[in-house]
Parts: structure tokens; C-alpha cells; sequence
DNA sequence: GCGTCCAGGTCTACC
DNA sequence: GGTAGACCTGGACGC
């Protein structure tokens, strides 16, 4: 399968953008030249994809054993479009950033579209998992994730299991599996809450809503705090809100008022104005040295 | 190898 | 509305 590249596209440095592609079932190589993952297709249809930039396309491979229906292809190819943000319009963007002279590299590497996972759900999870934690904790709750509930595929990937698997379990055996703490309650509720209807995920990303009310949607959710619901909101194409954590604060202080600590509130008055990017213009800043 | 301390974000009870 | 303390884990550190 193949996928042509809108002009401005960086495929690396889309993979690079933050640390989602070090999370199963995601996998990257070194130089970020491919990215690997799996498409759950049906209950029992879980595909390895392998995604690599040859030219002027995208090609996608998967096991040649695994037969796919054309309509699988074109499923496939709308999901590697929306993980790796190709539909997105970040003109409006770039010509902020055209306007700063420190914002200028984003222009030249092609940044600002985030990697984000084939659904919600996961990205939720896994924003679950980053919090109050170092990200080797991250990972440890995300890999036990995946290999104790997710299905095996042909190439050895496990894929991210679906909520109402992890629904199927008790909490003291998330705590003790994934060693996810006291998030388990957390987990388990939301989940259940997925499993039973009371709350819906995947209609966000294509939401009218303002994003004001789908920060408080996220936040209705326990375990989604502030700083989860403000990195939530940008893997869902919202900038509005910062998603301050410790280590956001400590590149600030670095960048800005030489290793001196501020406020949040410091910290969130210094991006006002760039309105509804702030929280864009907020991630550029901090990685800009992983990006050269 | 063991014990202690600390960092990390969210929730809840309390003022 | 603001704040303190609990939650739980891995890692750093001292012994």
C-alpha cells in the first residue's frame, strides 16, 4: 500500500515528535526511518504494518500471509493518514512560526504534527500511564499492557488490547500484572465505562464541539488530570492548552529565564499569545534540540 | 543486597 | 478556591 506525501510532510520528524513511538505496540528504528505497529481490524484481525518513506510515498507493508480485502487496505491507509496527522491544515501555523525567528526551524523540518495512535482509547491509556511516573515506568505499564492482554501477531507484536478485555479483569490483578498502581481503579473504570456505553472516545477527533468542553469531557475521566487532558486535547488536533508536566517546566526554565524556576502560571502567560496554538508552539520550543 | 528517600500527576478531604 | 496528604513505583543513594 502507498500513500502520497502532502507537501511539508516529515516523516521522521513525525515519528519523532514525541515519545509515542517508544510505546508498544508502536516500534521505531534508530534513525526513525520506519515505524511499526498494529491495526486491530477485527476482534480476530490484528496486522503488523510496517510504514517506511521511499520518494514521494509512504509504503506500507504488512506479512504477506495475512490476506487483505480491499476495504481493509483503504481502512488501513485512513489510519496511517490520521496516526500520523497527513489531513491536517497547519498553514495558519506555520505562518506564526514564520513570524518568530526561534520558531523558524519547525517550517525547515516539516514539525508540529504529533504521532498519535490508531484510536483514542489508546492514546488515553497510554496518557494514563505517563502520569506521576519516569517514563520507564511508562513503558514497563505499557508493555505489560500489550503482551498479557493483546493478541500475538505473526511477527511477534502484541496488540493493544480493547476495553472491554481489560474490563474482563480485576483490579488487584491489573495493579499486580501491570504495575500500574493506583491507576488500576482508574483503568478499570474507564474501560467499563467504554464497555457499558457511558462514555464515548473516538467520535473526538472529528468533534464540533468546543474545546473547552472536551478538555472537561477528558477531565470527567479519573486519572485525566490537567496535564493529561491538555496532551490529550493535542493528539486530538486541539492546541489551546499546554500540558504542563515536570519536565516541560524544567525546559522552560532552560530556554527561557536561565534554569530559574517559575510558576504554571508563568509558564502559561508566556504562550497566551499565540492563542489557540499555544500549547504547538509550547511542544516546538521544548524539543526543539531533538529535532537538530 | 537491603533500606530509605525522592520524583512524578491526580484525587479527596479539609479549611 | 486553595492546599495538604495519600496514592504507587522505579531509581538513586548510602550503608
Amino acid at each position: 500500500m502507498t500513500i502520497q506525501i502532502p507537501s511539508g510532510f516529515n516523516f521522521r520528524t513525525t515519528v519523532n515528535s514525541h515519545g509515542w513511538y517508544d510505546l508498544p505496540p508502536f516500534r521505531s528504528n534508530d534513525t526513525m526511518t520506519l515505524l511499526q505497529t498494529v491495526i486491530s481490524l477485527t476482534p480476530k484481525k490484528h496486522v503488523t504494518i510496517t510504514i517506511r518513506e521511499t520518494g514521494s510515498v509512504l509504503t506500507i507493508t504488512n506479512d504477506r500471509t495475512i490476506r487483505l480485502t480491499r476495504t481493509e487496505q483503504e481502512r488501513i491507509k485512513n489510519i496511517v493518514r490520521s496516526m500520523l496527522r497527513m489531513d491536517e491544515q497547519f498553514s495558519k501555523f506555520y505562518s506564526l512560526c514564520k513570524k518568530e525567528p526561534h520558531l523558524r526551524w519547525v517550517l525547515k523540518r516539516g514539525a508540529g504534527r504529533i504521532l498519535r495512535s490508531p484510536t483514542v482509547f489508546e492514546d488515553v491509556v497510554k496518557m494514563m500511564f505517563t502520569t506521576n511516573c519516569s517514563w520507564a515506568l511508562t513503558k514497563i505499564q505499557t508493555v505489560q499492557l500489550t503482551t498479557k492482554l493483546g493478541k500475538r501477531t505473526v511477527e511477534n507484536f502484541f496488540s493493544f488490547p480493547p476495553p472491554e478485555t481489560i474490563a474482563r479483569q480485576t483490579e488487584h490483578w491489573l495493579r499486580r500484572e501491570l504495575s500500574c498502581g493506583y491507576r488500576a481503579p482508574y483503568l478499570l473504570k474507564l474501560c467499563n465505562d467504554l464497555t457499558n456505553n457511558t462514555i464515548e472516545l473516538e467520535s473526538m477527533r472529528h468533534s464540533d464541539l468546543p474545546t473547552e468542553e472536551l478538555y472537561w469531557k477528558l477531565r470527567s475521566i479519573k486519572g485525566i488530570g490537567h496535564y493529561a487532558a491538555g496532551n490529550i486535547l493535542k493528539l486530538l488536533g486541539r492546541y489551546d492548552y499546554l500540558g504542563i508536566d515536570s519536565w516541560v517546566r524544567t525546559r522552560f526554565s532552560e530556554i527561557h529565564t536561565k534554569g530559574r524556576k517559575v510558576s504554571d502560571a508563568h509558564i502559561e502567560k508566556h504562550y497566551d499569545r499565540y492563542g489557540s496554538w499555544r500549547g504547538l508552539v509550547c511542544l516546538m520550543e521544548v524539543t526543539s534540540d531533538w529535532h537538530g
